[in-house]
DNA sequence: GCATAACCGAGACGGTACGTCCAGTCTTTCT
DNA sequence: AGAAAGACTGGACGTACCGTCTCGGTTATGC
């Protein structure tokens, strides 16, 4: 079990802890992360506000554990990309669903939350980045150095920076709103990453 | 000049104005987006509260401004690009300079505050890109064309991916602080994204 | 008018003052002083806590203030005694009079309260005797003097003492509630006071 | 020996119960009645909050109860007033020692708070006039009594008022601050005493 | 050339939420 | 079973800002 969804004490109440963290998931999908208060968490949990302030440092602090149990199956570790032998059809496959995600009315408000505050607060980026993005990244990395075996990809290629060429453009698409999200987007992210590193 | 700069109407006080944006400019760095209040803005201006509201619909599009007007030299619209005939070495430099940019500190705070609110309120996204986007974008673009006819880029490449290719990893790291944001990275970037779109 | 009853600013709310005080009142009766909130004042005031903080440094200082509005008539200054030439009979009918205005619900839990901040705020006292208390005591010798005039008080006393031994027994019964108070009891001290001090 | 000084159980904490009125005692003196906290009391105790709740129904109580351990001898009955044969001079000598003991730093903010709970507290206050008053009160009478049989008092006077004329006053003086409490008072107090009541 | 209306600084106002403190209850662990 | 410890819900505290609203005091035309 992952150590965050454990109480850190034996004293603490797990009935107040999941009550606090539905009610912010539930909140900032309702209000946004601006106008989601301590107060209403508190209100809406059933809990005294005491207890959050206790057991958290900041409404970015809550927020981020709320979203972190969403992402979290019984098998926090398990996370595995498709292999089916072709590099190219698995990845525009993942970044489809990933595009597809990111329209998903249940996920923007969370993830924006989330990157508000891993924006603007370091502290909270770093947990982020081990809790969250390190599982992921591992996953499709796997895939990729499974791809280098199987010379769909170049053998000396940067994979953070493959990552980074395929994963970037999305997300900055989105949280920018820069640009249509669709799949022939996707697509053409993957046919040009593999054009770089392919072979 | 850009409308946002001249008084929306002759009786407003430009000495006011300037004060506010230079307040808001400053506050934003000492104290960042969030712990940033009109309250204090208005006192450090000088200015009663009711002449911010006045003039500005929310805290976002104060600062907002006072970042336009720092991006902003006596003739706005006047941005280019190096072009040198060497497209890979003028990428390069941009994109070293950008980097570098983003590690200035008095750059910094503005920068976040500013995608910090353009995440959160649609409307002032599509400001920025109108206002401050846009006008980079078109020079960027104005080089890839240069460089197409110059037989350096493929004559059918979609020069948004291009830009999304060689910027969204750049702001990426930057913004998420998930990796060091050198000049190697710059590089690195370049030369995949040529390799992609090359010839 | 009396200095207090006047807005400390001209830029102050009377509407505001005279609800705070009226909510005020009305509370400490319901509740009595101890259950008396702050912001049970404000929410039947229908004001923002701040313009109480604003403009009292203490909820014993609204409800004192409160309390004055009470015992102020349209001339706050001219309290007099009544003077029929027999001061026996005269004193004995105020004494009643205030035995009787103890046991008023209405004047209870106030007075009470006033009591109960007096105690325990040196800087509340000096207020208090200065505009509740010196006004009474100020009517008390003069009609005390007025006796002496007539012969029926010695000469030489002293009238604080003498105001002291009729008033502080009937006060500190009521306070304490150590003792009936009926108007035998009135009668009583007056008759040992004049016992002590007549001639 | 009094009941509150007993463990009203076999299974209470003698040690408990001294920590926690030696606590109230001492933080009352040095805060105050009201900004002392039961959560305070139990901290310098070293004491579980519970353990107070289960035996004492109110803060008052518990500081009713810390100041009673005060004014209790081995002996708590046997309080006698000096009776020298001249009841002018024990007076004084009684009322000087009253007024000296309300100047005593270390009585005046238990005793002021044992007031404030009094004039609010209606129970507490037949317990304080059962427990600490009376036996006082008795102790005073029967020196009344003796001077009644020896002729310095008239027979027919009724003690309690003898008794409200010689304290009140002092009581007064000393609760609202309203005036000086030295011996000059003791004595005159005592001699329009005896004037009203003397022979 | 003088009124008059918009703008200004100031700051009080009704509110909302903050983060803290304490009340009084409940639960766990130890003795 | 009583006690120390301390987490719990709840509610008030006093503060900080929000966005709105006067209040006088300048301007800066436009009648």
């Amino acid at each position: 079990m992952a150590p965050h969804s454990a109480p850190d004490s034996s004293r603490r109440s797990e009935r107040s802890r999941v009550a606090i963290l539905t009610a912010a998931r539930e909140l900032v999908t309702e209000l946004g992360y601006t106008r989601l208060t301590i107060e209403a968490i508190a209100a809406r949990a059933g809990v005294g506000k005491q207890t959050i302030y206790r057991w958290w440092p900041s409404k970015g602090a809550v927020v981020f554990d709320s979203i972190l149990t969403l992402s979290e199956g019984p098998d926090g570790e398990g996370v595995e990309l498709p292999d089916t032998g072709d590099l190219e059809a698995d990845l525009k496959t993942v970044l489809r669903a990933t595009a597809a995600e990111f329209a998903d009315p249940a996920f923007e408000a969370p993830i924006r939350a989330l990157n508000t505050e891993i924006i603007n607060d370091p502290a909270l980026a770093e947990t982020y980045r081990e809790k969250l993005e390190r599982p992921m990244t591992e996953a499709k990395k796997r895939r990729l150095r499974s791809a280098k075996r199987a010379g769909q990809l170049a053998a000396d290629a940067d994979l953070d920076l493959v990552l980074d060429l395929l994963y970037a453009p999305l997300t900055q698409r989105w949280l920018l709103r820069s640009g249509p999200l669709d799949e022939a987007f996707a697509d053409a992210l993957v046919e040009a990453t593999l054009r770089a590193f392919g072979r």
